[in-house]
DNA sequence: CATAAATGCTTCGTAAAGCGAAAAAATGAC
DNA sequence: GTCATTTTTTCGCTTTACGAAGCATTTATG
């Protein structure tokens, strides 16, 4: 068997594995994965637009509505017009929200990070050097899909987030 | 910033890229992510039962009967009763399926494939280490798949940079 | 043999997630 | 002031997902 087949197997490995496991998280704090990470989107700086966090997940604007509204319906986050731009909605994380957060621990997070720490300093040098490479070859394979970031983009403007 | 933090990141760089990547090529093949992967399994060894590829995609009987449904619909399945047990139902592809796949290639596979197999030899034995070490790490609660990790050649591996 | 229990699948009802088309609202350019 | 553009929402639809209940069949138990 071919090497890159080898590791094919072991990247959908991966993939299977984070994806059950972050069903069975999101079962456990009440929420869907697609709403746990919305929500760990806006966190991450306190506050967003639907057409940032959209983008950011490869979704729809209307499905984004939709997410948020549900988030809302939940009291996890709020919606405030914005005052710079009145079309832009902004979206923040409430006090329950960051609670939901921390309740409902990243998918990958706790069970990956205690086996990875205890690994021998070697070891975890070289995964992270392996990671980064392949998320460079996939990443670079997405770029051929949607070449967003051209010179054309770096030319106009900064690039928001 | 810890490296388990940053091998995290490139975790999630890699599961970032499969999933919209994966969303764009079923789009363009005209079947759903999720179809596409239930055909794969059901290609691999050209036959298998409901009960096979749900547990195997993680998901319940009643959302695989509603699959198959539908690929049944398209005419790249068919259901036939198992004769051994006719509880059973044995789902085979159709011509028609085994061209759909063909038509429409692994998400993962055509772009990454090419990638890997130029890397120099070192780099792959590398890759190829880290990635099994990875989804060790991480199925390592989840009780179906054989988490036979070969240590031999991990130590045979050097250790990056 | 008979019947109870377990197994495999489907049906039904419900909810979440996703999209395109188009409406609404605000901005910006002319 | 008017028109094109941007940002979000509304609407109608499909797909994915589950639990509960039901049916047919097989296996186990008396």
């Amino acid at each position: 068997m071919k090497r890159s087949d080898v590791s094919l197997i072991a990247l959908r490995r991966i993939l299977r594995a984070t994806e059950l496991y972050g069903r069975d998280l999101a079962r456990a704090a009440g929420l869907t994965p697609v709403q746990i990470r919305v929500l760990q989107i806006v966190a991450e700086t306190g506050q967003s637009t639907p057409k940032a966090i959209s983008a950011r997940m490869g979704v729809s604007q209307p499905t984004m509505t939709t997410l948020i509204d549900r988030l809302v319906a939940k009291g996890l986050v709020e919606r405030r017009r914005s005052e710079a731009d009145r079309r832009q909605m902004n979206i923040f994380v409430t006090e329950a929200g960051r609670e939901a957060i921390a309740r409902a621990p990243d998918p990958l997070h706790d069970r990956y990070v205690a086996a990875f720490e205890a690994l021998p300093d070697w070891e975890q040098a070289m995964l992270v050097a392996a990671l980064e490479r392949v998320a460079g070859l996939l990443d670079a394979g997405h770029l051929d899909v949607a070449p967003v970031l051209d010179l054309g983009d770096i030319r106009k403007a900064p690039p928001a987030n």
